[in-house]
DNA sequence: ATTTAGCAGTCGAAGGCAAAGAGTGCTAAC
DNA sequence: GTTAGCACTCTTTGCCTTCGACTGCTAAAT
């Protein structure tokens, strides 16, 4: 536990990296933030809440920067809450309902909005999980593969591969197959998302498919999530300006990690949360992009559709005020789809 | 008109810069590309293409890189064909006709796959003009705004705005919005786009509308265009590689205008082009991006929808290979569109 | 009239060096 | 526990020099 004069510092730290992005020292702290201690208790202080990792030190001569746990713990206990200006709110709100048009016209309009404001990457994904599924084809490619093919009533979904054990005949495939159509048919793909394989379930006989099942099953967890998914990003470029991108090879790693759509939108979704939830994650350590933060929330946009909006930024991001804007931002949302219904 | 020897010089030149990105020595070039000159000899040859305005020095003891102009007439009667290698073609084929799916699959599938062979970035886009329009609303937003929107057989188009002249009353807009629906309703929207306005036809009693008119049809004409539009981007990264973009500010310039869809969009279609046909845009002069050059090819996709692949790089850019890609990836997508059918 | 060799001249790139500045850690006193 | 003071470290900056790369020009050769 700290105390409250190291979170004081440790506040000061983030809040004062957070906004010049260069090493905090000691006498910045005492001018600005604790006028009643001498630089030197703050100098102690620094020295020890960096021995318990939330800060680091680049060089001897240089202040201290905010560790991602310093990040983890600023976002989770620190931060204070943020209200948008007027004139922020206003913006977004004219922005947002300008546009009557279609879905997509909406999720542009948000990305675009978002990135312009907070000055960093934004992204929608919608999740669509009204297909049901039709059938499921098991195909043996007699090379060890099987592909796994899902139809649903809309359009063919795409295959994913599986390996095969050695000891499968065309029988126990069939036998397989027969078994994943009697759970799946006439279901909602949004079902398939959320399902675990069974063990308990199946009988004697069909025990030693295990393995197999559990693999196919997390093919088709992870080909019809991608199949209903529609992302859209914008504002690589702002989140470019910052400093953490001064350097071409740095700013090259960050444009590919979001190039990568896939991945980017298993961040924005991978961990469920009701409506209006809000989700931050920082560093690769959370499974953000190396170097990055990723703030999200929820929404839902009608029946089996739901929406995540993202931003991603580098770890040094203003939460605060990313917090702010996607909170009124999924106000709106949820404001909007609620009247369209 | 050039000596036979200032091409020659002038093409090795522009391909050694292609492949270095190093300004070009009189040196180089003997040792390379003339070696029954003396560099003197080409050097002279350089000084007088420099005052041609094909050369640039970047200072006075460096040698010359080609200027827009020479890239030009480069692409215009200097490049000799390339094929592609057997192994890339195949590469090409294999990746595309793996792809069966959806147009949108197509659609990124090539963008992907002309990213990865040229390393430069690649944008398909798709003009949808198989819509119908239903109607044409002018209102009135009396501030002196005339809000125009167009409303299809599958849904309501973006709107355009357009200053109204002071002496326009309710009943003029009445009689203006009755026009245009009878010139334009039931038609396609890809009529629209080729539309010229008819002066000529307009009566008498019009003909002091001509300057609103005129106006209105250009809305029309932008807003119907970029709605039947799908544009696909990938590879802003790969461009990033090359070493015109080593400074940050630089890449994040070529990042804002990639950002802007639609203007890009516009880059590859604004001039038409028959089936399989190509396009070189080289820099700004030529409505390329600012320091870009612009290859296109255009392949029908269906009845009213056609398509345009397009290249984006420097203009220091591979002409030799992306023109050879563009050509091998038009011809697979003509080939598999004619099978569809 | 063209081509060539040779050379002086210009400019950028790279490296070394010293001075300046920023912050800290430590010590000793409060 | 807090603070003042100071020595110490390390980066940053600017400056200077050297090195190397090419050219343009001149004068001779073809």
């Amino acid at each position: 536990m700290l105390s409250d004069r190291k979170k004081k510092i440790l506040c000061a730290v983030v809040d004062s990296y957070i906004e010049s992005a260069t090493p905090v020292a000691s006498k910045d702290i005492q001018a600005e933030y604790l006028p009643d201690c001498s630089s030197a208790t703050i100098r102690n202080e620094l020295s020890t809440l960096e021995s318990m990792g939330y800060l680091i030190q680049p060089h001897v001569s240089a202040g201290r920067i905010p560790s991602e746990k310093a990040f983890r713990f600023y976002v989770n206990e620190l931060m204070y809450e943020n209200n948008l200006s007027a004139q922020e709110a206003e913006l977004i709100e004219k922005y947002l309902n300008r546009k009557i048009g279609s879905l997509e016209d909406v999720m542009t309009a948000i990305t675009h909005i978002i990135a312009e404001i907070t000055n960093y990457t934004s992204v929608v994904v919608k999740e669509d999980m009204s297909d049901t599924i039709t059938a499921i084809k098991l195909l043996d490619l007699s090379n060890g593969k099987l592909l796994v093919v899902i139809v649903t009533d809309s359009r063919v979904l795409k295959d994913g591969m599986v390996d095969l054990p050695d000891d499968f005949d065309e029988q126990m495939i069939a036998r397989a197959q027969h078994w994943l159509n009697k759970i799946f048919c006439g279901k909602h793909v949004s079902e398939f998302i959320n399902f675990d394989y069974p063990f308990a379930l199946v009988n004697e006989e069909f025990s030693q498919y295990n393995a197999l099942f559990k693999k196919i099953i997390d093919v088709l967890k992870k080909v019809s999530l991608m199949n209903g998914m529609d992302v859209e990003m914008y504002g690589e470029n702002q989140t470019l300006a910052h400093s953490e991108y001064s350097k071409v090879e740095d700013a090259r790693k960050f444009l590919a990690q979001m190039e990568n759509k896939e991945r980017i939108a298993e961040i924005l979704t991978n961990d469920g949360g009701a409506d209006g939830s809000m989700t931050v994650k920082i560093g690769a350590d959370e499974n953000a992009p190396e170097g990055c933060a990723v703030v999200t929330t929820r929404v839902s946009l009608g029946e089996n559709v739901s929406g995540s909006i993202g931003v991603i930024g580098p770890v040094r991001m203003n939460y605060r005020k990313v917090l702010a804007v996607l909170d009124k931002i999924s106000d709106i949302i949820i404001d909007l789809v609620g009247k369209g219904e």
